[in-house]
DNA sequence: CGGTATCCTAAGAGATACTG
DNA sequence: CAGTATCTCTTAGGATACCG
């Protein structure tokens, strides 16, 4: 089986923890050192803290955030990416890039989608 | 705002509709030439009519699927994917490459992880 | 500060019968 | 063949109060 597509569908579900709404936020958060879950609870924005909390796990457990405890008086918590999340980094913003420069004909193409079906409610 | 994440809020809308569990999947299928609605049935593996059908429509909204109805005796729809698209599977591969190349390693990270926290249940 | 625990709503997703 | 319509169940996700 070299074939593409029976390859992809177990490797959809890697991708479907690691290209997931916040996931990739917060992978992009962390990418340039480590960061604290307040930090990310700001710079991820929109994501509630449970959320938050979820997908710090989720990726912790996939290998991809190391989370380390500060015991200091007031508890301090980082989160780096491993060196598998640096390399995921760096396909990620190949994706990135082609969204940012696509996201301009994507709302045309909606909105032209759109304007062929909606109005038709003769 | 030069801000990386900044810049990556608004765009994960864009992954969010091209990353999903099953577009990954009908980009891929679609990448090799125009594909039929049962074709893409069978290949998505484990996808329902139903969200094959929503899914179709969504990339199609988005301007990354054509949609060719042929009015023959039975019907002929292909779906091809748009040049838009077809950018968008390069970077894709790139993604579907580390997930090929660590999903071993996530396995691993997970077996891991779960190992140190279920057996404590003492 | 860095989370859990809890509650609740909306969206995702499966199954499948029906239709132009 | 290529869908649509429906019904149901499971998650995702938001809000927020509380705790070590």
């Amino acid at each position: 089986m070299t074939d593409p597509i029976a390859e992809a569908c177990p490797i959809v579900e890697v991708l479907d923890h690691v290209a997931g709404k916040w996931s990739i936020g917060i992978i992009v958060a962390a990418a340039d050192g480590p960061v604290r879950f307040t930090e990310l609870e700001r710079q991820v924005e929109g994501i509630s803290r449970r959320m938050l909390t979820l997908n710090l796990r989720k990726l912790e457990r996939d290998g991809l955030l190391i989370r380390t405890v500060y015991p200091t008086v007031p508890p301090r918590v980082e989160y780096s990416l491993t060196d598998m999340a640096r390399e995921l980094y760096t396909s990620l913003t190949g994706l990135l890039g082609w969204a940012e420069r696509h996201r301009g004909s994507i709302a045309q193409a909606r909105a032209a989608y759109d304007a062929g079906k909606t109005p038709a409610a003769v």
